[in-house]
RNA sequence: CGAGGUGUAGCGCAGUUUGGUAGCGCACUUGCUUUGGGAGCAAGGGGCCGCAGGUUCGAAUCCUGUCACCUCGACCA
């Protein structure tokens, strides 16, 4: 026997440990917030890292690469975005045993990298745009850590880009946003709330920070994406200046956007279930898993070969194991690290022609004849995804609330959990509020926007926006 | 950083109250039988009891210190 997962309801927090560790997806090591990503974990971030970079490259991005040393005069340059970031730098002070004449931050975001360089290479309008990005790791030293939802260096990427205008810069912003959600909802199969963050959670430094806001199994948010609009602050900070058509200098416009392995923890906590990890097929590492059942039985090895052959051929990833664990072990194996589909094959299948397809969702069993196995299986599959994000949408549209005053939210919040769509002023004092005595934090200003009431929730005077407020990782 | 919890075999734990030289389940190895929802029998291998001091004839167990991890909170784009 394998020791059972901690059911959901039971405790959400413990049966995210235990599909973390049971899936294989990481290992602790001696430093706090540093984990091993194991070969699953990883193979799932590669898909994703692919997905994302082809997208980059459609969207006219380059890849580069930045060190990871900061040095701490030039961090300083920028005020709002040192304030945001000192308290969690690691620093470093020794090389070998003799101290560094200045302190080298180890990046926590490559902002200020990105700005000294484009200083460098920006001087007239014909070297714009620059659109850049950067897969990497990054480190800052949270006090608390969760495997996959706060590290203390986590991989991501970054994009940078520098622009002539404000016009191209803010389109840029929003072009990003689009492809994170397009990633999301058709990769990944999580809905998104896609909005604006208020000035409270805007990025530091930023003008305008933009969001997609997903919805966890148990009702809380994850900010899985975002992109920033910086104007031309962080240029004038670091002195960036072109030479535009009228032959005046001026201080172009950025923005920088960024996905991490953060986005695994969402997607855990989406499709995830009692049986452990659910992954949606495009971005799974393994999308079928052929169990050879009666295996010693002749011919029932080869069958299983040709058709794991013929898949593969097919362009999908395939797996077959088999191991000596017995049809049953390899059942609940597979189903805990989310295997969207399962072919068995076995004596009687063979004598029939078919295959059993059981999905990984919901476990329906369908029998799919082999003479067209690749066009059954890819079908199924799609099902699949679909199913997927029908579900996730379901759960983000059974859990999504209206409130029309704090008490409205209190007591929402004490038989639900989940979004709270409620309007708001606009004056933060009010943001300030809501956590205090609801507990909620403002997670965007949607920009679908709906009319929930005429008045702030909490103070009372007409309202600015619909604001969807959550309890957030 | 605050509160709580845990460190004993790869994993999960018992043993600590009352000190006597380490045990259970799973996993692992070998063999045979099994195989359509976590197989059975048999024989094996594996641990300076987180680390450092102290008390004692004797410490997993008592004392002091220390480190790490987990949960919740605070903090956090």
């Amino acid at each position: 026997m394998v020791e059972q997962i901690t059911s959901m309801d039971a405790d959400f927090a413990q049966w995210y440990t235990d599909v973390v560790k049971k899936a294989e997806l990481v290992d602790y090591t001696g430093v706090k917030g540093c984990l091993v990503l194991r070969p699953y974990a990883y193979a799932l971030w590669e898909n994703i890292q692919r997905a994302l970079d082809n997208m980059f490259k459609q969207t006219g991005h380059e890849n580069v690469y930045m060190p990871m040393f900061i040095p701490e005069s030039l961090l300083l340059k920028e005020k709002e975005h040192v304030e945001g970031f000192a308290p969690e730098v690691a620093w470093v002070t020794h090389g070998g045993d003799e101290k560094l004449a200045e302190r080298l931050c180890v990046r926590p975001t490559s902002e200020t990298l990105f700005c000294e360089h484009y200083a460098h290479i920006v001087h007239s309008w014909r070297d714009l745009p620059k659109l850049y990005n950067q897969w990497c790791s990054v480190v800052r030293w949270e006090k608390s850590t969760r495997p996959f939802l706060r590290h203390r260096e986590f991989l991501w990427q970054e994009g940078h880009t520098i622009h002539a205008t404000a016009e191209q810069a803010q389109e840029e912003t929003m072009r990003m946003l689009g492809v994170y959600a397009d990633f999301a909802e058709n990769w990944l199969a999580m809905p998104v709330i896609k909005g604006r963050k208020t000035d409270k959670e805007k990025f530091a430094g930023a003008q305008a920070t933009y969001t997609i806001e997903c919805m966890m199994h148990d009702g809380k948010a994850l900010q899985s994406g975002t992109s920033h609009y910086f104007g031309d602050g962080f240029a004038r900070a670091f002195n960036i200046q072109f030479a535009d058509k009228d032959n005046t200098l001026k201080n172009p416009f950025q923005t920088s956007w960024g996905v991490s392995t953060r986005i695994i923890g969402g997607i855990i906590m989406t499709h995830g279930d009692d049986s452990g990890l659910v992954l949606p097929p495009m971005i799974a590492p393994v999308q079928v898993v052929i169990i050879p059942v009666s295996m010693h039985k002749p011919g029932v090895l080869d069958a299983a070969a040709a058709l794991q052959d013929r898949l593969i051929k097919a362009g999908l990833r395939v797996k077959t194991d088999d191991s000596d664990n017995s049809p049953g072990w390899k059942f609940a194996e597979y189903e805990m690290k989310g295997v969207p589909l399962r072919v068995e094959i076995g004596p009687r299948d063979i004598e029939n022609g078919q295959c059993v397809a059981v999905r990984r969702l919901g476990g329906e069993k369908s029998t799919v004849p082999l003479e067209n196995a690749e066009a059954g299986i890819r079908e199924i599959l799609e099902l699949e995804q679909a199913a997927l994000l029908a579900s996730a949408r379901e759960n983000l549209k059974k859990r999504t609330f209206d409130a029309h005053s704090i008490e409205d939210i209190k007591s929402i919040l004490k038989d639900n959990s989940g979004f709270i769509r409620a309007m708001w002023c606009g004056d933060e004092a009010c943001e300030v509020a809501l956590k205090e005595q609801a507990g909620v934090s403002s997670r965007c200003i949607p920009f679908e926007q709906e009319h929930v009431g005429d008045t702030c929730v909490c103070c009372g005077k007409p309202a600015k926006h619909m604001v969807v407020w959550g309890v957030a990782y």
